[in-house]
DNA sequence: CCTTTAAGTTGCCTTTAGAAACGTTTTTTA
DNA sequence: TAAAAAACGTTTCTAAAGGCAACTTAAAGG
């Protein structure tokens, strides 16, 4: 659609062109309550009825949502999470603890609660294969298996790694 | 901008609100990987000049990119990651693994290596306060200190819990 | 059977995205 | 130090996408 250069061979590419649009994960979070109806998302959102056709249909075409027929002739449907829709769950989850930190001075209006122990769930951070959590200076990207020669000229011309030097506060 | 409802007292929504954007996500990419200057980001990712000029503009005013003039008189800037921007980091890491996931399968183009332990980093999950890794079904929506009453009326709406049950594999 | 609800589709208008050209201000380099 | 090139946008124009309301068709409910 658009990129033009190596860009969609990204696997961060490839996530935005399946959810990167500000419908998109809003259905999905609906969803993730539940949501599994036209109606219900449309009257939850209030998105125009021809966007939600489409971008539901896109969710289906992705194989994230899985149109679910209840009747012999088509008309009628359900939306259902498939597996790969409901691994989305960690993103929105990464999404909702940025905005609660960051956008609502670490007041979340909702708190997720593990089952496990009845307690809030801990924030998510990216860890080492040893479980320590890393900070941004603590990573650098390398060309994996999948990597072609775009992606590998690309990355010899990092400077100093994932992320290499930021700046500044302003804090909120 | 869009919105209606309470939508935006959720922190999804807010996050997206930020960051729910084609080009917005893959600018940051760029930005994680050392670039900070309107013509790399403009070459790199072959954007128009027009909307590359707006999605700065837009994560500068709010406090996820710095601009910072290189001259007194203002032309010629430099645009930093602020401590808000480099924590979503989170953000492009999980994006990052779901795509290596589901739409490489597996076979990453990418690898982040830690440099505590020159392993790749592990996969992110969501985990109770203990650091149980939990599934979508392990956990539930609550009201949080931030709640107002649209959000207290929304999730007492919600039937089994995040992400009640959903279906089917399609697989890739 | 008649009414209501669900799930879209269609047509029209407004907004946003994309491409190319233009205008300045810095930085090179000859 | 003068001329050329590069950097950083803004402007203009066209094409595509989003939003809104009305309309259609198919089930469900009574």
């Amino acid at each position: 659609m658009h990129s033009g250069n190596e860009t969609m061979s990204c696997s961060v590419a490839r996530a935005v062109d399946a959810i990167g649009d500000r419908w998109t994960v809003l259905i999905l979070r609906e969803a993730f309550w539940g949501v599994r109806r036209f109606e219900s998302f449309q009257a939850n959102l209030g998105i125009a009825r021809n966007v939600l056709s489409d971008r539901l249909r896109r969710l289906a075409a992705h194989g994230i949502l899985e149109r679910v027929s209840l009747t012999p002739g088509g008309k009628r449907a359900e939306y259902h999470l498939t597996r790969k829709g409901a691994d989305l769950f960690r993103v929105l989850v990464v999404l909702m603890q940025w905005g609660d930190r960051w956008t609502h001075d670490g007041e979340p209006p909702v708190r997720l609660i593990a089952r496990t122990n009845g307690e809030p769930i801990a924030e998510m951070a990216v860890r080492d294969s040893d479980g320590r959590a890393l900070g941004l200076m603590e990573m650098r990207p390398e060309p994996g298996p999948g990597a072609n020669d775009a992606t590998r000229r690309r990355l010899a011309a990092v400077p100093g790694g994932a992320g290499s030097r930021y700046q500044s506060d302003r804090s909120t």
